[in-house]
RNA sequence: GGCGGGGUAGCUCAGUGGUAGAGCAGAGGAAUCAUAAUCCUUUGGUCGGGGGUUCAAAUCCCUCCCUCGCUACCA
Protein backbone atom coordinates (compact mmCIF):
# COMPACT_ATOMS: atom_id res chain seq x y z
CA UNK A 1 0.00 0.00 0.00
CA UNK A 2 1.45 3.29 -1.11
CA UNK A 3 1.25 6.36 1.30
CA UNK A 4 -0.29 9.67 -0.06
CA UNK A 5 2.12 12.41 -0.51
CA UNK A 6 2.18 15.63 1.76
CA UNK A 7 4.49 18.31 0.22
CA UNK A 8 5.03 21.25 2.71
CA UNK A 9 6.71 24.44 2.50
CA UNK A 10 8.17 26.97 4.17
CA UNK A 11 8.51 30.64 2.69
CA UNK A 12 12.58 31.02 1.98
CA UNK A 13 13.87 33.43 4.08
CA UNK A 14 16.18 36.53 2.72
CA UNK A 15 19.63 36.02 4.10
CA UNK A 16 19.80 39.82 5.09
CA UNK A 17 19.79 39.05 8.73
CA UNK A 18 19.66 36.56 11.15
CA UNK A 19 17.17 34.54 11.37
CA UNK A 20 14.14 36.04 14.16
CA UNK A 21 11.40 34.76 16.31
CA UNK A 22 9.36 35.34 12.77
CA UNK A 23 11.36 32.47 10.94
CA UNK A 24 11.51 30.04 13.79
CA UNK A 25 7.58 30.66 14.55
CA UNK A 26 6.90 29.49 10.42
CA UNK A 27 9.67 26.47 10.49
CA UNK A 28 7.98 25.29 13.91
CA UNK A 29 4.43 25.55 12.59
CA UNK A 30 5.72 23.81 9.25
CA UNK A 31 7.01 21.13 10.97
CA UNK A 32 4.59 20.64 13.97
CA UNK A 33 2.41 19.66 10.58
CA UNK A 34 5.04 17.94 8.58
CA UNK A 35 5.45 15.95 11.88
CA UNK A 36 1.26 15.20 12.66
CA UNK A 37 1.21 14.15 8.47
CA UNK A 38 4.10 11.62 8.47
CA UNK A 39 2.78 10.30 12.10
CA UNK A 40 -0.30 9.99 10.55
CA UNK A 41 0.37 7.57 7.44
CA UNK A 42 1.24 10.01 4.84
CA UNK A 43 4.96 10.46 2.83
CA UNK A 44 5.99 13.78 3.54
CA UNK A 45 8.36 16.51 2.01
CA UNK A 46 9.23 19.40 3.98
CA UNK A 47 11.36 21.84 2.20
CA UNK A 48 13.12 24.96 3.59
CA UNK A 49 15.49 27.44 2.70
CA UNK A 50 16.84 30.61 1.97
CA UNK A 51 16.66 33.40 -0.75
CA UNK A 52 20.29 34.37 -1.75
CA UNK A 53 20.25 36.75 -4.55
CA UNK A 54 19.25 40.55 -5.22
CA UNK A 55 21.03 43.61 -4.50
CA UNK A 56 20.67 43.90 -1.55
CA UNK A 57 22.75 40.44 -0.38
CA UNK A 58 25.25 41.86 -2.99
CA UNK A 59 25.72 45.39 -1.56
CA UNK A 60 25.81 44.14 2.35
CA UNK A 61 28.46 41.08 1.63
CA UNK A 62 30.70 43.40 -0.67
CA UNK A 63 29.97 46.09 2.42
CA UNK A 64 31.65 43.45 4.77
CA UNK A 65 34.58 43.07 2.73
CA UNK A 66 33.06 39.59 1.04
CA UNK A 67 31.93 37.62 -1.69
CA UNK A 68 28.08 37.47 -1.87
CA UNK A 69 28.33 33.87 -2.31
CA UNK A 70 30.61 33.78 0.81
CA UNK A 71 28.07 36.15 3.05
CA UNK A 72 25.27 33.56 1.74
CA UNK A 73 26.83 30.73 2.95
CA UNK A 74 27.22 32.42 6.91
CA UNK A 75 23.91 33.71 6.75
CA UNK A 76 22.28 30.27 5.19
CA UNK A 77 24.16 28.09 7.90
CA UNK A 78 22.54 30.48 10.94
CA UNK A 79 19.32 29.03 9.57
CA UNK A 80 19.88 25.68 9.26
CA UNK A 81 21.66 25.70 12.52
CA UNK A 82 18.10 27.74 13.97
CA UNK A 83 16.18 25.05 12.23
CA UNK A 84 18.26 22.29 14.15
CA UNK A 85 18.03 24.37 17.23
CA UNK A 86 14.21 24.03 16.97
CA UNK A 87 14.14 20.22 16.29
CA UNK A 88 12.86 21.40 12.82
CA UNK A 89 13.17 18.40 10.72
CA UNK A 90 13.06 19.16 6.95
CA UNK A 91 13.99 17.11 4.33
CA UNK A 92 15.49 19.54 2.03
CA UNK A 93 17.18 23.29 2.69
CA UNK A 94 17.15 24.56 -0.71
CA UNK A 95 19.32 27.79 -1.28
CA UNK A 96 18.70 29.99 -4.54
CA UNK A 97 22.18 30.21 -5.46
CA UNK A 98 22.36 26.24 -6.30
CA UNK A 99 22.57 25.43 -10.08
CA UNK A 100 20.31 23.03 -9.56
CA UNK A 101 17.91 25.92 -8.63
CA UNK A 102 18.96 28.62 -11.67
CA UNK A 103 18.58 25.68 -14.19
CA UNK A 104 14.87 25.60 -13.14
CA UNK A 105 14.29 29.27 -13.00
CA UNK A 106 15.80 29.42 -16.65
CA UNK A 107 13.27 26.39 -17.64
CA UNK A 108 10.24 27.99 -15.91
CA UNK A 109 11.01 31.26 -17.48
CA UNK A 110 11.56 29.47 -20.83
CA UNK A 111 8.03 28.28 -20.61
CA UNK A 112 6.39 31.24 -19.76
CA UNK A 113 7.94 33.15 -22.62
CA UNK A 114 6.90 30.16 -24.78
CA UNK A 115 3.57 30.62 -23.49
CA UNK A 116 4.09 34.43 -25.12
CA UNK A 117 3.85 35.96 -21.47
CA UNK A 118 7.29 37.85 -21.46
CA UNK A 119 7.96 40.32 -23.66
CA UNK A 120 11.24 43.26 -23.10
CA UNK A 121 10.00 46.61 -22.45
CA UNK A 122 11.27 49.81 -20.10
CA UNK A 123 10.71 49.94 -16.53
CA UNK A 124 10.83 53.57 -15.11
CA UNK A 125 10.35 55.27 -11.74
CA UNK A 126 11.75 56.37 -8.65
CA UNK A 127 14.53 54.06 -7.14
CA UNK A 128 15.50 53.61 -3.87
CA UNK A 129 18.72 51.92 -3.73
CA UNK A 130 18.51 50.79 -0.13
CA UNK A 131 14.67 49.20 -0.45
CA UNK A 132 15.68 47.88 -3.36
CA UNK A 133 12.12 49.29 -4.60
CA UNK A 134 10.69 51.26 -7.04
CA UNK A 135 8.24 53.86 -5.37
CA UNK A 136 5.18 55.93 -6.75
CA UNK A 137 5.12 59.56 -7.06
CA UNK A 138 2.16 59.57 -3.39
CA UNK A 139 4.51 57.60 -1.72
CA UNK A 140 7.10 60.24 -1.59
CA UNK A 141 8.42 63.78 -0.17
CA UNK A 142 10.39 66.15 -1.60
CA UNK A 143 13.35 67.61 0.12
CA UNK A 144 15.73 70.13 -1.00
CA UNK A 145 15.20 69.37 -4.29
CA UNK A 146 15.87 65.68 -3.75
CA UNK A 147 13.04 62.98 -3.33
CA UNK A 148 12.54 60.56 -0.18
CA UNK A 149 10.63 57.75 0.59
CA UNK A 150 8.60 57.89 3.81
CA UNK A 151 11.33 55.49 5.41
CA UNK A 152 13.74 58.65 4.77
CA UNK A 153 15.85 57.26 1.88
CA UNK A 154 16.76 58.57 -0.93
CA UNK A 155 15.51 57.88 -4.67
CA UNK A 156 16.46 58.51 -7.94
CA UNK A 157 14.54 58.51 -11.39
CA UNK A 158 15.53 55.51 -12.98
CA UNK A 159 14.83 54.17 -16.91
CA UNK A 160 15.42 50.28 -17.03
CA UNK A 161 14.82 47.67 -19.58
CA UNK A 162 13.24 44.88 -18.05
CA UNK A 163 11.79 41.95 -19.28
CA UNK A 164 7.76 42.02 -18.21
CA UNK A 165 4.84 38.88 -17.54
CA UNK A 166 1.74 39.51 -18.89
CA UNK A 167 0.19 39.63 -15.66
CA UNK A 168 -2.87 41.67 -16.86
CA UNK A 169 -3.73 38.15 -18.90
CA UNK A 170 -4.89 36.59 -15.73
CA UNK A 171 -7.01 38.79 -13.69
CA UNK A 172 -10.14 36.18 -14.81
CA UNK A 173 -7.97 33.24 -14.99
CA UNK A 174 -7.16 33.66 -11.24
CA UNK A 175 -10.18 35.08 -10.02
CA UNK A 176 -12.20 31.86 -11.66
CA UNK A 177 -9.41 29.34 -10.04
CA UNK A 178 -10.13 31.38 -6.62
CA UNK A 179 -13.92 30.84 -6.81
CA UNK A 180 -13.68 27.09 -8.09
CA UNK A 181 -10.80 26.37 -5.31
CA UNK A 182 -12.32 28.43 -1.95
CA UNK A 183 -9.57 26.80 0.16
CA UNK A 184 -6.81 27.86 -1.82
CA UNK A 185 -5.72 31.09 0.33
CA UNK A 186 -6.46 30.55 4.01
CA UNK A 187 -7.26 32.25 6.54
CA UNK A 188 -10.66 33.36 4.68
CA UNK A 189 -10.51 36.55 5.49
CA UNK A 190 -6.68 36.60 3.17
CA UNK A 191 -8.50 35.24 0.38
CA UNK A 192 -11.20 38.32 0.69
CA UNK A 193 -8.18 40.88 0.50
CA UNK A 194 -6.34 38.90 -2.71
CA UNK A 195 -9.89 38.37 -4.03
CA UNK A 196 -10.31 42.68 -3.91
CA UNK A 197 -6.88 43.16 -5.52
CA UNK A 198 -7.72 40.96 -7.80
CA UNK A 199 -10.76 42.36 -9.17
CA UNK A 200 -8.86 45.88 -9.38
CA UNK A 201 -7.19 44.85 -11.96
CA UNK A 202 -3.50 43.29 -11.96
CA UNK A 203 -0.95 45.34 -14.10
CA UNK A 204 1.86 43.52 -15.89
CA UNK A 205 5.20 42.21 -13.68
CA UNK A 206 8.62 43.62 -14.36
CA UNK A 207 10.57 40.34 -13.93
CA UNK A 208 14.43 40.88 -14.75
CA UNK A 209 16.75 43.59 -14.18
CA UNK A 210 20.30 44.78 -15.24
CA UNK A 211 21.28 47.34 -12.80
CA UNK A 212 23.52 44.20 -10.70
CA UNK A 213 24.01 40.94 -11.42
CA UNK A 214 23.53 38.88 -8.41
CA UNK A 215 21.17 36.69 -9.85
CA UNK A 216 20.33 34.14 -11.90
CA UNK A 217 20.53 35.13 -15.61
CA UNK A 218 18.05 35.75 -18.17
CA UNK A 219 18.23 32.81 -20.97
CA UNK A 220 19.72 34.34 -24.33
CA UNK A 221 20.18 37.36 -22.28
CA UNK A 222 23.61 38.99 -22.09
CA UNK A 223 22.56 41.54 -19.21
CA UNK A 224 19.29 40.66 -17.76
CA UNK A 225 18.89 39.08 -14.51
CA UNK A 226 15.99 37.64 -12.92
CA UNK A 227 14.06 39.78 -10.54
CA UNK A 228 12.87 38.17 -6.87
CA UNK A 229 9.63 36.64 -7.97
CA UNK A 230 10.12 34.38 -10.81
CA UNK A 231 13.70 33.51 -8.90
CA UNK A 232 12.12 33.00 -5.43
CA UNK A 233 8.99 31.39 -6.18
CA UNK A 234 10.31 28.39 -8.24
CA UNK A 235 12.48 27.38 -5.09
CA UNK A 236 9.16 25.09 -4.65
CA UNK A 237 9.51 22.95 -7.69
CA UNK A 238 13.46 23.77 -8.49
CA UNK A 239 13.91 22.13 -5.02
CA UNK A 240 11.86 18.59 -6.31
CA UNK A 241 14.08 18.77 -9.39
CA UNK A 242 12.00 20.41 -12.36
CA UNK A 243 11.84 20.29 -14.81
CA UNK A 244 14.35 16.97 -15.55
CA UNK A 245 12.72 15.34 -12.06
CA UNK A 246 15.77 12.85 -12.46
CA UNK A 247 14.37 11.77 -8.62
CA UNK A 248 11.27 11.88 -9.73
CA UNK A 249 9.95 14.17 -6.32
CA UNK A 250 8.13 16.43 -9.15
CA UNK A 251 5.93 13.97 -10.24
CA UNK A 252 5.85 12.50 -6.57
CA UNK A 253 5.29 15.57 -4.80
CA UNK A 254 3.44 18.15 -6.45
CA UNK A 255 1.58 19.86 -6.50
CA UNK A 256 2.26 21.34 -2.90
CA UNK A 257 -0.01 20.44 -0.40
CA UNK A 258 0.39 23.96 1.84
CA UNK A 259 2.75 26.62 1.00
CA UNK A 260 3.17 28.28 4.30
CA UNK A 261 3.96 31.68 4.36
CA UNK A 262 4.04 34.74 6.47
CA UNK A 263 1.02 37.17 5.99
CA UNK A 264 3.04 40.01 4.46
CA UNK A 265 4.01 37.94 0.94
CA UNK A 266 0.09 36.40 0.54
CA UNK A 267 0.47 38.72 -2.26
CA UNK A 268 2.91 37.08 -3.99
CA UNK A 269 1.90 33.48 -2.98
CA UNK A 270 -1.43 33.70 -4.33
CA UNK A 271 -1.24 35.67 -7.51
CA UNK A 272 2.22 36.06 -8.80
CA UNK A 273 2.94 31.96 -8.21
CA UNK A 274 -0.09 30.81 -9.46
CA UNK A 275 0.05 33.03 -12.60
CA UNK A 276 3.69 31.97 -13.23
CA UNK A 277 2.77 28.38 -12.90
CA UNK A 278 -0.91 29.02 -14.81
CA UNK A 279 1.31 30.06 -17.86
CA UNK A 280 4.00 27.77 -17.94
CA UNK A 281 1.68 24.79 -17.83
CA UNK A 282 1.93 23.69 -14.02
CA UNK A 283 -0.27 22.27 -11.57
CA UNK A 284 -0.97 25.40 -8.77
CA UNK A 285 -0.21 24.55 -5.00
CA UNK A 286 -3.95 23.12 -3.34
CA UNK A 287 -3.09 25.70 -0.59
CA UNK A 288 -1.32 28.78 0.36
CA UNK A 289 -1.79 29.82 4.36
CA UNK A 290 -0.75 32.88 5.90
CA UNK A 291 0.30 32.63 9.35
CA UNK A 292 0.30 36.21 11.60
CA UNK A 293 2.90 37.98 13.41
CA UNK A 294 4.21 37.41 16.90
CA UNK A 295 4.00 40.67 19.05
CA UNK A 296 4.84 41.09 22.24
CA UNK A 297 2.53 43.35 25.01
CA UNK A 298 1.11 44.05 21.68
CA UNK A 299 3.79 45.37 20.03
CA UNK A 300 5.94 44.53 17.25
CA UNK A 301 9.61 43.49 18.05
CA UNK A 302 12.03 45.31 17.14
CA UNK A 303 15.91 46.81 18.30
CA UNK A 304 14.84 50.15 18.68
CA UNK A 305 12.66 49.58 21.39
CA UNK A 306 14.52 46.66 22.97
CA UNK A 307 11.50 43.87 23.47
CA UNK A 308 13.09 41.54 21.13
CA UNK A 309 12.76 37.82 21.98
CA UNK A 310 15.09 35.20 19.74
CA UNK A 311 14.25 32.13 19.31
CA UNK A 312 17.45 31.30 21.43
CA UNK A 313 16.28 33.57 24.41
CA UNK A 314 13.16 31.63 24.00
CA UNK A 315 15.31 28.03 24.25
CA UNK A 316 17.64 29.13 26.81
CA UNK A 317 14.89 29.75 29.13
CA UNK A 318 12.37 27.51 28.46
CA UNK A 319 13.60 24.66 26.26
CA UNK A 320 13.05 23.37 23.13
CA UNK A 321 10.01 21.38 23.40
CA UNK A 322 8.21 23.75 25.75
CA UNK A 323 9.07 26.59 23.05
CA UNK A 324 7.83 24.79 20.13
CA UNK A 325 4.83 24.03 22.34
CA UNK A 326 4.47 27.68 23.87
CA UNK A 327 4.41 29.26 20.39
CA UNK A 328 2.00 26.73 18.95
CA UNK A 329 -0.07 27.52 22.16
CA UNK A 330 -0.15 31.09 22.65
CA UNK A 331 -1.24 32.24 19.16
CA UNK A 332 -4.20 31.32 17.12
CA UNK A 333 -1.86 30.29 13.13
CA UNK A 334 -3.31 32.86 10.67
CA UNK A 335 -3.16 35.48 12.96
CA UNK A 336 -0.85 37.42 15.45
CA UNK A 337 -0.06 36.43 18.25
CA UNK A 338 1.11 37.77 22.06
CA UNK A 339 3.86 36.29 23.25
CA UNK A 340 5.88 36.97 26.34
CA UNK A 341 8.27 35.02 28.98
CA UNK A 342 5.47 35.33 31.19
CA UNK A 343 2.54 34.34 29.01
CA UNK A 344 4.87 31.34 27.69
CA UNK A 345 5.88 30.64 31.38
CA UNK A 346 2.32 30.67 32.61
CA UNK A 347 0.95 28.56 29.50
CA UNK A 348 3.87 25.93 29.94
CA UNK A 349 3.26 25.57 33.70
CA UNK A 350 -0.01 25.22 33.95
CA UNK A 351 -0.69 22.59 30.51
CA UNK A 352 2.98 20.68 30.47
CA UNK A 353 4.22 21.06 33.93
CA UNK A 354 0.82 20.97 35.87
CA UNK A 355 -1.58 19.31 34.09
CA UNK A 356 0.42 16.59 31.65
CA UNK A 357 3.30 16.26 33.28
CA UNK A 358 2.11 15.83 36.65
CA UNK A 359 -0.95 13.78 35.42
CA UNK A 360 2.18 11.42 34.00
CA UNK A 361 4.66 11.51 37.27
CA UNK A 362 1.41 10.64 39.64
CA UNK A 363 0.04 7.70 37.69
CA UNK A 364 3.87 6.30 36.79
CA UNK A 365 5.20 6.41 40.19
CA UNK A 366 2.15 4.92 42.19
CA UNK A 367 2.94 1.85 39.33
CA UNK A 368 6.30 2.06 40.42
CA UNK A 369 5.63 1.81 44.05
CA UNK A 370 2.48 -0.40 44.06
CA UNK A 371 2.60 -2.51 40.93
CA UNK A 372 5.71 -3.61 40.93
CA UNK A 373 6.57 -1.52 38.24
CA UNK A 374 5.00 -3.56 35.81
CA UNK A 375 2.07 -2.36 33.50
CA UNK A 376 -0.93 -3.13 35.53
CA UNK A 377 -3.03 -6.19 35.32
CA UNK A 378 -6.66 -4.84 34.61
CA UNK A 379 -9.67 -5.89 35.96
CA UNK A 380 -13.49 -5.64 34.81
CA UNK A 381 -13.42 -1.79 33.18
CA UNK A 382 -16.18 0.15 34.45
CA UNK A 383 -18.59 2.71 32.47
CA UNK A 384 -16.02 5.74 33.74
CA UNK A 385 -12.99 3.87 32.74
CA UNK A 386 -14.60 3.27 29.10
CA UNK A 387 -15.80 6.79 28.92
CA UNK A 388 -12.02 7.91 29.72
CA UNK A 389 -10.61 5.53 27.05
CA UNK A 390 -12.35 6.36 24.53
CA UNK A 391 -11.86 9.99 25.08
CA UNK A 392 -8.49 9.76 24.94
CA UNK A 393 -8.45 7.15 21.63
CA UNK A 394 -10.11 7.63 18.14
CA UNK A 395 -12.24 10.42 19.40
CA UNK A 396 -9.12 12.38 20.44
CA UNK A 397 -7.02 11.52 17.20
CA UNK A 398 -10.46 12.39 15.15
CA UNK A 399 -10.62 15.82 16.91
CA UNK A 400 -6.90 16.85 16.93
CA UNK A 401 -6.77 15.35 13.22
CA UNK A 402 -9.61 18.07 12.08
CA UNK A 403 -7.77 20.95 13.70
CA UNK A 404 -4.92 19.95 12.03
CA UNK A 405 -6.76 19.86 8.70
CA UNK A 406 -7.32 23.84 9.12
CA UNK A 407 -3.64 24.14 10.20
CA UNK A 408 -5.55 25.22 13.90
CA UNK A 409 -2.66 23.95 15.88
CA UNK A 410 -3.76 25.45 19.38
CA UNK A 411 -7.06 24.24 18.36
CA UNK A 412 -5.25 20.94 18.45
CA UNK A 413 -3.52 21.25 21.84
CA UNK A 414 -6.51 22.42 23.41
CA UNK A 415 -8.43 19.31 22.64
CA UNK A 416 -5.62 17.33 23.90
CA UNK A 417 -5.25 19.12 27.37
CA UNK A 418 -9.15 18.50 27.55
CA UNK A 419 -7.96 14.80 27.91
CA UNK A 420 -5.43 15.34 30.60
CA UNK A 421 -7.82 17.27 32.39
CA UNK A 422 -10.35 14.55 32.32
CA UNK A 423 -7.66 11.94 32.90
CA UNK A 424 -6.80 14.33 36.30
CA UNK A 425 -10.45 14.64 37.47
CA UNK A 426 -10.62 10.66 36.95
CA UNK A 427 -7.43 9.65 39.31
CA UNK A 428 -9.17 11.94 41.90
CA UNK A 429 -12.55 10.82 41.60
CA UNK A 430 -10.74 6.99 41.86
CA UNK A 431 -8.18 7.76 44.37
CA UNK A 432 -5.67 4.59 43.11
CA UNK A 433 -3.78 6.23 46.59
CA UNK A 434 -6.96 4.99 48.68
CA UNK A 435 -7.50 1.88 46.94
CA UNK A 436 -4.44 0.77 47.81
CA UNK A 437 -5.88 0.27 51.20
CA UNK A 438 -9.06 -1.03 50.33
CA UNK A 439 -9.39 -2.71 46.99
CA UNK A 440 -6.27 -3.50 44.95
CA UNK A 441 -7.24 -5.29 41.89
CA UNK A 442 -9.22 -1.74 41.14
CA UNK A 443 -6.90 -0.04 42.43
CA UNK A 444 -4.52 -1.73 39.56
CA UNK A 445 -7.61 -1.46 37.15
CA UNK A 446 -7.46 2.41 37.53
CA UNK A 447 -3.50 2.42 37.15
CA UNK A 448 -3.82 0.39 34.19
CA UNK A 449 -6.53 3.12 32.76
CA UNK A 450 -4.47 5.74 33.49
CA UNK A 451 -1.12 4.47 31.71
CA UNK A 452 -3.14 3.84 28.60
CA UNK A 453 -4.41 7.36 28.59
CA UNK A 454 -1.12 8.53 29.27
CA UNK A 455 0.38 6.53 26.12
CA UNK A 456 -2.08 7.91 23.59
CA UNK A 457 -1.26 11.46 24.89
CA UNK A 458 2.34 10.64 24.46
CA UNK A 459 1.58 9.48 21.36
CA UNK A 460 -0.44 12.66 20.06
CA UNK A 461 1.78 15.06 21.25
CA UNK A 462 5.14 14.18 19.36
CA UNK A 463 4.25 16.80 16.79
CA UNK A 464 4.55 19.31 19.31
CA UNK A 465 6.85 18.02 21.83
CA UNK A 466 9.26 15.73 20.29
CA UNK A 467 11.75 14.80 22.54
CA UNK A 468 9.12 14.84 25.82
CA UNK A 469 6.60 13.05 24.03
CA UNK A 470 9.11 10.28 23.03
CA UNK A 471 10.60 10.52 26.52
CA UNK A 472 6.70 9.70 27.70
CA UNK A 473 6.34 7.26 25.41
CA UNK A 474 9.41 5.16 26.97
CA UNK A 475 8.04 5.27 30.45
CA UNK A 476 4.81 3.16 29.22
CA UNK A 477 7.90 1.12 27.67
CA UNK A 478 6.04 1.57 24.15
CA UNK A 479 8.10 0.20 21.19
CA UNK A 480 9.93 2.99 19.51
CA UNK A 481 8.17 1.26 16.01
CA UNK A 482 4.32 1.17 17.56
CA UNK A 483 4.79 5.22 18.01
CA UNK A 484 2.70 6.14 14.93
CA UNK A 485 -0.79 7.31 14.90
CA UNK A 486 -2.80 3.74 14.02
CA UNK A 487 -1.22 2.73 17.40
CA UNK A 488 -3.67 5.30 18.93
CA UNK A 489 -6.60 3.44 20.62
CA UNK A 490 -7.63 0.04 22.02
CA UNK A 491 -6.61 -2.13 19.56
CA UNK A 492 -3.01 -1.48 20.55
CA UNK A 493 -3.41 -0.66 24.51
CA UNK A 494 -0.59 -1.83 26.54
CA UNK A 495 0.10 -5.21 27.70
CA UNK A 496 -0.11 -5.81 31.07
CA UNK A 497 3.03 -7.60 32.99
CA UNK A 498 5.61 -5.01 30.79
CA UNK A 499 8.23 -4.03 32.87
CA UNK A 500 8.45 0.12 32.89
CA UNK A 501 11.31 2.06 33.53
CA UNK A 502 11.97 4.24 36.71
CA UNK A 503 9.24 7.09 36.44
CA UNK A 504 11.27 10.78 35.28
CA UNK A 505 9.57 14.11 35.00
CA UNK A 506 9.62 15.07 31.56
CA UNK A 507 7.85 19.17 31.69
CA UNK A 508 9.45 20.38 34.68
CA UNK A 509 8.00 23.65 36.07
CA UNK A 510 9.26 27.10 34.83
CA UNK A 511 10.07 29.10 37.74
CA UNK A 512 9.66 32.78 36.64
CA UNK A 513 12.90 35.04 37.03
CA UNK A 514 10.58 37.58 39.33
CA UNK A 515 10.07 34.23 42.17
CA UNK A 516 14.06 33.18 41.26
CA UNK A 517 14.70 36.60 42.72
CA UNK A 518 12.23 36.34 45.22
CA UNK A 519 13.67 33.11 46.66
CA UNK A 520 17.25 34.70 46.31
CA UNK A 521 16.23 37.60 48.84
CA UNK A 522 14.83 35.17 51.56
CA UNK A 523 17.31 33.20 51.27
C1' G B 1 -10.27 58.20 0.96
C1' G B 2 -12.15 53.02 -0.66
C1' C B 3 -13.04 47.85 0.83
C1' G B 4 -13.01 44.27 4.85
C1' G B 5 -12.36 42.53 10.09
C1' G B 6 -12.81 43.56 15.27
C1' G B 7 -14.53 46.20 20.05
C1' U B 8 -18.16 40.60 25.53
C1' A B 9 -14.98 39.22 32.99
C1' G B 10 -7.90 41.58 34.75
C1' C B 11 -5.87 38.53 30.02
C1' U B 12 -7.09 35.32 25.50
C1' C B 13 -11.50 34.47 23.33
C1' A B 14 -16.63 31.51 22.42
C1' G B 15 -21.49 33.00 21.97
C1' U B 16 -26.28 35.80 15.41
C1' G B 17 -33.47 36.91 19.07
C1' G B 18 -35.40 33.97 24.63
C1' U B 19 -32.58 34.02 32.24
C1' A B 20 -24.54 36.64 30.01
C1' G B 21 -20.06 31.77 28.88
C1' A B 22 -14.92 28.97 28.78
C1' G B 23 -9.70 28.78 29.82
C1' C B 24 -5.97 31.44 32.49
C1' A B 25 -5.27 34.93 36.57
C1' G B 26 -7.72 36.19 41.82
C1' A B 27 -10.40 34.23 46.49
C1' G B 28 -12.09 30.11 49.72
C1' G B 29 -12.16 24.91 50.64
C1' A B 30 -10.98 19.43 49.99
C1' A B 31 -7.38 15.92 49.28
C1' U B 32 -2.13 14.30 50.06
C1' C B 33 -0.59 9.60 44.77
C1' A B 34 2.28 13.64 42.26
C1' U B 35 6.56 18.50 39.45
C1' A B 36 3.40 23.36 46.23
C1' A B 37 1.03 19.62 41.31
C1' U B 38 -4.73 17.94 41.51
C1' C B 39 -10.09 18.38 42.53
C1' C B 40 -14.44 21.34 44.17
C1' U B 41 -16.73 26.08 45.06
C1' U B 42 -16.45 31.15 44.12
C1' U B 43 -15.52 36.89 43.14
C1' G B 44 -15.76 39.44 38.62
C1' G B 45 -19.11 42.06 32.83
C1' U B 46 -25.02 48.63 32.23
C1' C B 47 -21.64 42.48 25.96
C1' G B 48 -17.61 50.31 22.69
C1' G B 49 -21.55 54.98 23.04
C1' G B 50 -26.43 56.60 21.52
C1' G B 51 -31.04 55.70 19.04
C1' G B 52 -34.61 52.20 16.83
C1' U B 53 -37.44 47.34 15.66
C1' U B 54 -39.46 43.41 19.03
C1' C B 55 -43.29 40.55 24.24
C1' A B 56 -37.80 39.76 24.27
C1' A B 57 -31.39 42.40 21.37
C1' A B 58 -24.38 40.80 22.79
C1' U B 59 -27.31 38.86 18.67
C1' C B 60 -31.53 42.64 13.70
C1' C B 61 -31.60 48.13 11.74
C1' C B 62 -29.51 53.33 11.98
C1' U B 63 -25.67 56.46 13.76
C1' C B 64 -21.21 57.79 16.18
C1' C B 65 -16.42 56.52 18.49
C1' C B 66 -12.09 53.39 18.76
C1' U B 67 -8.92 49.66 16.66
C1' C B 68 -6.71 46.26 13.06
C1' G B 69 -5.91 44.44 7.97
C1' C B 70 -5.74 45.18 2.48
C1' U B 71 -5.26 49.20 -1.09
C1' A B 72 1.22 46.20 -6.61
C1' C B 73 6.76 45.32 -8.08
C1' C B 74 12.02 45.33 -0.22
C1' A B 75 11.13 40.34 0.99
Amino acid sequence: MTKPHFYITTAISYVNGPPHIGHAYEAIGADVMARFKRLDGFDVYFLTGTDEHGQKVQKTAIAKGKQPQEFCDEIAALFINMCESMNVKFDQFIRTTQDSHKASCQAIWGKMQEAGDIYLNKYAGWYSERDEAFYGEDELEERDGKKYTTTNTEVHWMEEESYFFKLSAYTDKLLAYYEEHPDFIQPAFRKNEVVSFVKQGLKDLSISRTSFDWGVKVPNSKDHIMYVWVDALTNYISALGYPEDKGGNFRKYWPADVHLIGKDIMRFHAIYWPAFLMSAGLELPKRVFGHGFLLTKGEKMSKSLGNVISPQDLIDRFGVDQTRYGLMREATFGQDGDISYELLGNRINAELANNLGNLAQRTLSQIAKNCDGKVPNPGILEDADHHLLDKAGQAMLIAVRGEFERLQFSKAIEEIVQVANAANLYIDEMAPWTLKKTDTERMATVLYVLAEVIRNLGLIMQPFTPVAANKILDQVAVSPDARDFSFIGAAHALEAGTPLPKPEGVFPRYVHEEAEQAQEKTA
